[in-house]
DNA sequence: AACTGTGAAGGTTTTCACAGCG
DNA sequence: CGCTGTGAAAACCTTCACAGTT
């Protein structure tokens, strides 16, 4: 029993996991542009942060740097990759194939950074069968197999409003446990599971409030 | 002169500003439900969030409801929508008509809220003149001229990665405001400018850590 | 009785500033 | 000398708790 107040081990905060995956981005470049050591100023100026808090980011995983150096580019980049488990790859299944869904798997992005959408699925049996991509669209009634036998841990959302709380709810009762929603929804998932939303509309809107006077 | 440390005007945290669409969202979809009165506490219970942050985040923009009641859906709706500077459409125009491009161009969710694409660039000269939708692809030569005359202020950037800082700083250049980039970089904009990035690459990136041994 | 709006407290994140190392 | 790593300070954001209103 404690005197002081209970303060649970000092975790790393969500938002400092958040900028990693920019460190990533960057360090990507630089090592593609040949470059070999970078300092937390140079960092800073890329990405339009301070040096002290890209410092005080690492700071937390560990002392990747050199005093009167800066950080290796490749070495750095490793670490990252490590931390954030993008190491090694990750396999995706897709719900919901309409005009949403086939732009996510002809989307070139995912692959190169590790992320592969092995399976899609869509409510609507007229789709079941279909090629898209290298991909062919599945029964949902198939979805728990496929997820078991592919060791699936994310699931891509791509259904319309209406249906996205009950297909994530689905998901997650299949062992899904990491989610990257497109719906344009405010999705409601328990604690062990980690949810992404991916809404070019919200943006838009807290975008136009500095548009105006009023954001000024 | 002051004794204290200057602070100018306390200005609404951004966080906030990015809170409003997501109550706009939710408020959208009571009133379609014909719900007319709801309190903080149950918007909390739909946004998984306190109901003291939903007052104080509304407290920054005035006093919207009622001791004993609540606040008034419709009411509260169109406040936030004048606040967000949604209470009226937006144009906008699209650059890059590859496969990212038509798919944006075709996404059926920006136009009921008001985010009308009205026209579409493209730098390779064979797709001039090619039709996406309702939207004729036209030549970048034609960008200063069509911003200026339809007024765009929103410039909705998907082209390839080692295009996309140039079309930025190109549209600034001619009068845009407010950039939507799907280009996976970290783009560098004035102050003057708002910026929102859509990267389901870096979500996925940071989801990871989270469902690794590492994130818990 | 049921709720809002809000100062104040508490907690979290950023920035500062410098010791210490290469 | 130039830079990192990091306690400490400052700034920022969330939550508490309650006076006040309907």
């Amino acid at each position: 029993m404690s005197i002081e107040p209970f303060n649970k081990y000092t975790e790393v905060p969500e938002v400092v996991i958040l900028r990693l995956p920019l460190y990533v981005r960057v360090l990507t470049k630089l090592d593609e542009d040949r470059e070999t050591v970078i300092s937390s100023y140079q960092l800073g100026q890329l990405l339009q942060m301070t040096p002290a808090q890209i410092r005080k980011d690492l700071s937390y995983f560990g002392r990747f740097g050199k005093q009167g150096r800066g950080y290796n580019v490749l070495f750095l980049l490793e670490e990252l990759k490590r931390i954030l488990g993008i190491d090694h790859g990750w396999k995706a299944c897709l719900i919901g194939a309409g005009g949403l869904g086939r732009a996510i798997l002809n989307y070139p992005g995912f692959s190169p950074e590790g992320f592969e959408i092995v399976s899609a699925f869509d409510v609507d049996e007229y789709k079941n069968g279909m090629l898209i991509g290298s991909v062919r669209v599945q029964s949902m009634k198939d979805l728990p197999i496929i997820i078991s036998q592919h060791s699936i841990k994310i699931g891509i959302v791509a259904v319309p409003a209406s249906q996205a709380q009950n297909v994530i709810d689905h998901l997650i009762k299949h062992g899904i446990t990491g989610i990257l929603n497109y719906a344009p929804i405010a999705p409601i998932v328990p604690k062990t599971v980690t949810i992404r939303n991916v809404d070019p509309v919200l943006s838009l809107q807290s975008m136009t409030f500095y548009m105006t006077e009023r954001g000024k």
